[in-house]
Formats: structure tokens, sequence, C-alpha cells
DNA sequence: GTCAAAATTGAGAATTATTTTCATTTTCTC
DNA sequence: GAGAAAATGAAAATAATTCTCAATTTTGAC
């Protein structure tokens, strides 16, 4: 259980120069698929990767179809995450913060949210100025 | 472009009375289907729905599979959503709190939260006493 | 009520993302 | 190297959703 191989060297590279943004299977198949790496293994993978911890999924918002969003985690852990709906940057919430967050959520509803679940989705600051 | 029918007004209802609650198209296809509303019907109502603002889609979390997740609105404008991971039940935050996250997220970060299409997830104080 | 136009319906076909299968190839250990 | 374990990928299988189009229903005018 844990072969290096060619193919999860490239994949994990990919995932490493591109983790500033959520990605779908597909695409990444897609890509991958162009480096010489199968559709069945990117798949494997990242699910591997999920349970691993090393790269998170979330749900996807906006747009039509189906799929979910993926999301290369490099230090993720304890913080929420924002994502343009517009460009699709993934912007990090600060620990403070988020644990502020969770904090009222708590005290108001008993509610305990879970970060690792959650995707808060808007526009950032350069999409807003935009015409989007 | 409006013609009433059958089907509509089933549908409607069957939504109405199940509004604490999202749901996915296929599941709600299927306890339609039941009622005598075909599943082409369901799919094409509810997307007119979600035009309207009656219905919103969510993105959806946990589980395997991909599908959208759909909630019924009455009244669920300018405020956050909570749906539990255990349970599915949905909880609205109320609008003073929902003000101040979206405050929050503008002045650290010029982010524009957008809450009809974000939706938090967690655990709601049911759950956490159960033992999933 | 009757009619025609416009909208709606639903059965089934088509799409599309994802998952599974399994024969083949690769990696690791000794 | 040799053999066992793991990984790969092409193609088939699934499953949710969307599309197609002939048949039906609704509405408004008469």
């Amino acid at each position: 259980m844990g072969y290096r191989t060619e193919q999860k060297t490239e994949l994990l590279s990919y995932l490493s120069a591109h983790a500033d943004r959520a990605f779908t299977l597909s695409e990444l198949a897609e890509k991958m698929g162009a480096r010489g790496v199968g559709k069945s293994t990117v798949y494997r993978q990242v699910a591997a990767l999920c349970e691993e911890g090393a790269v998170r999924r979330y749900a996807k918002e906006g747009g039509r179809g189906y799929t979910y969003r993926y999301l290369t985690q490099e230090d993720c852990t304890h913080h929420l995450h924002l994502e343009c709906l517009s460009c699709g940057r993934v912007i990090h919430l600060g620990r403070e913060q988020s644990a502020l967050f969770e904090k009222s959520l708590r005290e108001s509803n008993e509610f305990a949210l879970d970060d690792s679940r959650t995707l808060l989705y808007g526009r950032c600051s350069t999409c807003q100025k935009g015409a989007h």
C-alpha cells in the first residue's frame, strides 16, 4: 500500500503547482491525460489523497451540471476557505477569524461547524471591481 | 408561460410540506413519481422554481456520488443556512448574525459573501449528543 | 361549450461524470 | 533477477441529469 509510481509523482507535482484553485476530477483527468496519467488513476489517487487529507473535497457551486471540486491542502486545517464564484480562486481565512465564526455558531445555535466541509462562496476583491 | 397543472400543484404542495430539509432531484423525482408526476417534469419544474427563487440549489456535501441539494425557500433571503451533516436538517441563521459574518469577511478580505450560494456544514445540537 | 394556439407532460433516448472490472505492467523485497 | 503485492488503464458499467418529441392539457376567444 504505497508504491512510488511515475503517475503519482506527476499528479502530486501538478497538484502542488496548482494548489490555489479548486478543480473537478474531470478537468484534472483531462489535464493529466495529456501528461500520460490515465483517468482511472487520477480518480483513484485523488480519492486516496482525500482519505489522507492531502486533498479535500468540496461541494461545487455555480455553473451547471454535477461534480465536486477538490482542493489541494497545504496545512489547511482549522480554518475556513472562501471561494470566488467568478475566478475560482480560494482564499484562506485566518484561524482566529475562523474560530470566531465557529464559536459564534456554537453559542447561538449549538451548531458544531465543520470547517473541513464548509466552503464560503462569494466574490473576491478583484472580481468585484471587474465587470463580472 | 405559466399554465396551472395538476403536476405543478402536487409538486408545490409537497415542497411546501417538506421545506425543512434539503433534497436531491433524484430523491424528489422518485417521491413525486409515486404521486403521478413524471421525472422530466420534476427536474424541469424545480429548475424553474430555482430561477424564480422559490427553491435554492446548494452544493451537496458528504456522502458519495454526485448531485446537488435543493431547498425550498420560504423567506430565505439575507441570511445564511446551516445544514447538519448527520440528519440533514437545515437551520436558518439570524439576519443580524449573518450580516456580521458578511461584514467581517468584507473587512478582513474584501470578500463579498453570497449567502444564497453558501451553506455551512456541521452537526446540530441533537446529533452531537447522539452517537454519530 | 368548442376551438385553436401555446404550454406542459412523460417515456425513453442521449449525455456526462464517475466507478468498476480485470488483464497487464510496475514496484519493492530478498 | 524472481515473486508477491500494488498500481495502471482501456473499456464496460452506473447513475444522475438533460434532451427529444409526440401526445395531452390549459387557457382564452368566440
